[in-house]
DNA sequence: ACCTGAACACCGTTCAAGT
DNA sequence: ACCTGAACACCGTTCAAGT
């Protein structure tokens, strides 16, 4: 999106890993995942489609390292803030735009959990919860669950993009949606017959932040027993 | 699995929509996804791979209806109990052990966001909810971030076995990054060095039923007003 | 060292032809 | 109504041949 860079038939300058990972991205992000062929991508780049194999291995490599390029990209967009608990905050947000802003991004975390982009993120939240002195047990678990609800929601969440790309108007598709729900027999689907309004007017994003608080909450509740802990849910609810 | 059903050559009876999901599912979990093409699932079904068609409208088709088949099945065993809490870490276990059974499943999730499987987990996790009297405000964050993190740890959680199918040892790889990570900068990735011995060690069930108890301890701050919350999150860590 | 592009093996899907 | 299987368009990947 951001640079108009040597589209069809001009070729700027040689061929490098970087540049085919930029323009796989360019054309994923455009067209979508079924659009990034070698063949397309050798097109874009004035090549042909056995020359990128000098470069890049095969295609799942090729996925892999955009993917970090996105990734990477969005961890280092003010994402370095002082105070741990606005800074996972912060770090939640950056995965979340990330992969709405490429929904491609979202099917391949998972594909190479211990690569670069990964780690950044592990570090970025576990970093911060170690600053807040969460306590040494309870660590491993607090970061366990952010990190996989954040890329794990971010997952969904695109997934959810990547669909009603597809359909001409989001609201008219999720109004559908609500209308087949509120049509469910009440007493078997009596949840989610009652969402079904709130389901139109719900915002994605802040969804999740509430999501990403409640499991802050959550932490701060680890400090206690667990006998302690489990009465308390139940009274609690 | 349960079923050995006319394997290789024979017909037993005609073809149906069932046979051809049920032979798919086989073949998915047997040889994984990229075994799944309609030549080798019309040969399993001595049958022309054009004879499908008639049954299925096309891939996508076909892997929507698998999926639904397996969480149909899951959500199906002992998910009937009558405590809510036990009735939510139920639901939660059976998810994570269908992704579990059948790796490719959790990529296929989100893809049919309002299929049938999904409506029941958004139900049963939802209708405990209900049950417990969770505050009607905070009802449907409390759902989404419940439904998201199963759904979506179990979806992380398949793509880590599917990963990790490819290694003649599982022990082995998670040392090595393990090694891996305890040789990073220390000052850069203090929280991942802190961690990498104990990545060896967790079991992947527990780590992500603790993280359902977490979440669930959360959802009890909710009836705190979000004033008092914030500055019981601070307080609590 | 790096690029070219035809060739190979394979895929999802279609469709005229059969029963 | 249901099945067959060749044909079509397309894919990832390889590789002899070029510079």
């Amino acid at each position: 999106m951001s640079a108009a860079t040597g589209r069809t038939k001009r070729r700027g300058d040689a061929l490098s890993k970087e540049r085919i990972v930029e323009m796989a991205i360019a054309i994923l992000d455009t067209n979508g995942e079924d659009a990034l062929t070698f063949r397309a991508l050798a097109e874009r780049l004035a090549t042909g489609s056995g020359a990128i194999y000098w470069h890049v291995a095969d295609k799942d490599e090729l996925l892999a390292a955009a993917t970090d390029a996105v990734i990477t990209r969005a961890m280092g967009n003010g994402v370095r803030d002082a105070k741990p608990l606005l800074g996972i905050r912060a770090i939640a947000l950056a995965v979340f735009d990330a992969f709405d802003a490429h929904p491609w991004v979202g099917g391949q975390m998972g594909r190479r959990p211990w690569g670069p982009a990964m780690l950044q993120i592990y570090e970025g939240i576990g970093g911060r919860l170690l600053a807040l002195g969460a306590p040494k047990r309870a660590l491993f678990d607090a970061w366990s669950v952010l990190v996989n609800y954040i890329l794990g929601v971010g997952g969904q969440n695109a997934a959810n993009a990547r669909l009603l790309s597809h359909e001409i108007d989001r609201t008219k598709f999720l109004a559908n949606v609500a209308a087949e729900w509120a049509r469910l027999d009440l007493a078997k689907y009596p949840f989610v017959h009652q969402i079904a309004t709130q389901l139109r007017e719900h915002d994605d994003r802040e969804q999740f932040l509430a999501g990403v608080d409640l499991i802050l909450a959550g932490i701060g509740t680890l400090r206690q027993a667990k006998a302690r802990r489990k009465r308390s849910i139940e009274r609690g609810l």
